[in-house]
DNA sequence: CGCGTTTACGTCGTTCGTAACGATA
DNA sequence: TATCGTTACGAACGACGTAAACGCG
């Protein structure tokens, strides 16, 4: 039994059971795999797949057995070496981050910059990733740090640290007179309107929604968008009334106000989860300390290394570091 | 980094940083350790020992942390290796056994003649070792199950099964006239005669010596022994009143009478113990339900997957299997 | 001077990639 | 016929053991 050739199985299962999918992510021949899957199925005596003739069809419970055991040893070889990368003070690596477009775009970047003083040869990948998919790529170590969104429960799937409150807003054309001038929009007020916002406010439970048909309303979604820059430009172009994460306003736009959502609407939570029995990179921590400066180090750093999580304080709001 | 590596990485330090000795007990040359820990630490770029100019001084604590996961990592690797073992109904293997005298010489050797049976070339270790060592033995894959007595707590440091009961007996000569005839013998009797016994009794916290102090009694132990057919021994050469586990008499000795002890001396229970975090051979199960046929097979093998631990069954006294 | 670690060297075993083969849809 | 897994072969790399050198007590 041999490391590679564990790591070639948990490929092998990653590509669904491609051999030669596998064996490129892996940067080695698919003969190579298929070799060393057969020397270690000879050791143990036991097939881990149920073959065709000329394919693999699928695991066996022998290799689901083994398979769960060869990702332990995987991850702990992994955290080895990252354990003895922040050690010997490494600064190159790699991260990989699964985020939406608006933290990606509004809040990584500075974060960003902030630890690449700091490790100017790390590599960073941004990912995009729907939200039921993040748990299974933090656990099979595809992933480093997922950023998450939410107004109602925290997410699951890994080491959960709250990291910001934030708000929506409205984003409003300056010439368009129906908001511009008296007291601030209430949900009956937007009901009347076309509205510009997120894709994943089309979603019957997405917390959008469910604040309007809490008063009986149902929303009038003009144009979604993944992406904060799109909804602005459809705004400016006068399809509706954008809203979006406080984070994408620029409060000095001269096309566009922006002003509070009512109050109804209610405020979420961003929060960075780590990949759990997996030891982080020291950037890793760094990026949500720049994130989030009110976490503290050495509460992030225990947590991080498999102690109990600690009582996380209270995130700030976004608004507080302007 | 490769599980050799890290094997003989925990041979070193089990070895007590000698390599020599450590390169004995993996079946490989010194030099051939020394050159794969100077990769290891090459490759991770961090010295895992603080070394003198010709010698392993200490580990680093760099050291420390690469050495509790190399641990599971290997421990992890046994279990793959014993789980498609028993996936693949192999008959042969090491069993490496902690025990007293006693359970070895009048427990074990039934046990193992009905486990031989279906695993004719199994290969079994006795080993006698202090309580102390037995969690250590057991977590550094030394050693697969621990048999431990005791009158008070159940052990700690692994997967502990209540397998039976037993008290101790008293064995005089025939011919001896103090306790042949009349009640059952009391505390004050046996403080008033010298006592052959085991040298577990010579500690001070040891439950006989407990049971006598609690009436304000000092036994007089005369002769210790690890081993009851010693004690038996001395007790026919006239040297005193024997104490020893109902296990290690025969009721037809021609020589001894037994009878039982005050019901003050507390009963034991036997407890099997396996190392936490590693998957049992089908075998090792097997020999614990020799020694305790109540257990159900499925529990065992649940418990010993890493399941909860069930709420394990009274166990049954040693005397109900006559 | 013995003990134990490190370094040097030659051999052997293993793994790798290329190439050819077989089977399948 | 294109795709994918297995088998065959030659080359290169790496690990091992023997032997020698080096420090320390």
């Amino acid at each position: 039994m041999t490391l590679t050739q564990l790591r070639y199985f948990v490929a092998i299962v990653d590509a669904g059971l491609n051999i030669t999918l596998a064996a490129e992510r892996v940067h080695a021949t698919q003969p190579g795999l298929s070799r060393q899957i057969k020397h270690l199925e000879d050791e143990l005596g036991v097939k881990l797949f149920n073959r065709g003739q000329r394919s693999l069809d699928a695991l066996t419970p022998a290799g689901r057995e083994v398979l769960a055991r060869a990702r332990r040893i995987l991850a702990e070889a992994d955290s080895i070496r990252a354990f003895a990368a922040n050690e010997r003070g490494a600064i190159d690596g790699r991260l990989t981050v699964l985020t939406t477009h608006t933290q990606a775009r509004y809040v990584l970047p500075e974060a960003l910059a902030a630890i690449k003083r700091d490790w100017p040869l790390l590599s960073v990948q941004i990912e995009s990733v729907g939200d039921e998919e993040i748990g299974g790529r933090l656990e099979r170590g595809i992933a480093d740090l997922a950023l998450v969104s939410s107004a109602t429960h925290p997410p699951t799937g890994g080491l959960v640290v709250p990291l910001f409150r934030w708000r929506r807003v409205l984003l409003i054309r300056r010439d368009d007179s129906r908001f511009a001038v008296g007291l601030p929009p209430r949900m009956t007020d937007l009901a009347r309107h076309p509205l510009v916002t997120y894709e994943s406010a089309l979603r019957p439970e997405s917390s959008l929604r469910r604040a309007f048909s809490a008063f009986g309303l149902e929303p009038d979604i003009a144009v979604t968008a993944r992406d904060a820059d799109l909804i602005k430009t459809y705004v400016r172009v006068g399809l509706g009334i954008g809203i979006v994460a406080e984070m994408a306003v620029d409060p000095d736009d001269p096309e566009l106000i922006v002003l509070p959502a009512p109050p109804e609407i209610p405020e979420c939570t961003a929060y960075g989860v780590l990949p759990e029995q997996r030891v982080a990179r020291d950037y890793t921590l760094a990026l949500l300390r720049a994130i989030a400066p009110h976490l503290d180090r050495h509460d992030l750093r225990r947590a991080a290394s498999g102690a109990a999580q600690p009582r996380w304080p209270e995130p700030p709001p976004w608004s507080a570091r302007l």
